[in-house]
DNA sequence: ACTATTTCCTGGATGC
DNA sequence: TGCATCCAGGAAATAG
């Protein structure tokens, strides 16, 4: 399931493969779910566009498009928003790879490349922005300081873990990244946002951002479906302190990971590390 | 203005 | 082996 670093290792694939590429015809499936936009304003927006930038926002990968090739310095006239979802794939392609099921997106480049995007489960999401302002709210947990960190939570008596969840909040983090930043913290998943001291935001905050760059360095976790744009695996799984780890001992206590539901989403949490 | 719950989806795992 | 059922979850929609 992409979330934060697993989108900021696609971005960076694509950054490095596609940008300064152009979009030269882009075929759409018949599935309406993962469009937010129409397939029409889609093809018509993409259609004989410059990739002048790829970058990230929360677990938005947002494709910069210019009508004129070469002007570096011109702001992006559209832009195009990708969410992966669960499930969903961006990759970059050869013409010849076995177009496979559940391809939504064909975006073919001036390189002679394309530009994939496939998903499954259909949680996935495309859109076109013009002009390109998008904004998904919330604040990018890398960037932001304690302060505004503090302010989020102030005042909300839901469980921690699902304020850590809402994007309009915190953009980025996810089930996996949330579990283990509140493991790392030492703060428990059901604690009431409001409740926790700013020493313990603090550590939160911290380890939030720990585990984010961690995970970047290894290019993500890779379980259920996520790879890189050249669908490269993560190995960040391999690092996971409590997500998916119910029943097994705690790395530090030894006590047995507990999982509970919140929001209804898997929680794994030490009961002797966690307060 | 918040918060909690339900819904959308399919593939893989599980159970009989 | 085969078939039914359950489960995973991001975020929008709905309900309270």
């Amino acid at each position: 399931m992409p979330e934060l670093p697993e989108v900021e290792t696609i971005v960076r694939g694509l950054q490095t493969r596609v940008a300064g590429d152009r979009i030269q015809s882009v075929w759409i499936g018949s599935r309406k779910q993962p469009l937010k936009s129409s397939a029409k304003k889609i093809v018509a927006t993409l259609t004989d566009k410059q990739i002048s930038r790829v970058h990230r926002m929360g677990k938005h990968i947002v494709f910069d498009l210019q009508n004129n090739a070469g002007a570096v310095n011109q702001s992006p006239e559209a832009q195009w928003i990708v969410h992966l979802g669960m499930t969903g794939r961006m990759l970059v392609c050869e013409p010849e790879a076995e177009a496979v099921k559940h391809t939504h997106l064909l975006a073919s480049l001036a390189s002679g490349r394309e530009l994939r995007f496939i998903d499954a489960r259909m949680f996935g999401r495309l859109a076109v922005v013009t002009p390109a302002k998008f904004d998904p709210g919330g604040v990018e947990p890398l960037d932001v300081d304690l302060a505004t960190f503090a302010g989020l939570f102030r005042g909300r008596k839901t469980p921690i873990k699902s304020a850590l969840l809402n994007q309009k909040l915190l953009r980025g983090v996810g089930n996996i990244y949330a579990d283990e930043a509140l493991a790392r913290a030492g703060v428990r998943p059901r604690r009431r946002a409001a409740s926790i001291s700013r020493a313990d935001l603090e550590r939160l905050l911290s380890a939030i951002q720990a585990v984010l760059r961690e995970a970047i360095e290894v290019g993500g976790s890779s379980v259920s479906d996520y790879v890189g744009a050249d669908g490269e695996e993560g190995f960040f799984q391999l690092q996971h302190r409590v997500y998916g780890r119910e029943g097994e001992p705690c790395l530090v206590c030894k006590t047995p990971i507990r999982r509970l539901v919140i929001a209804g989403r898997s929680s794994h949490y030490c009961p002797q590390c966690q307060k």
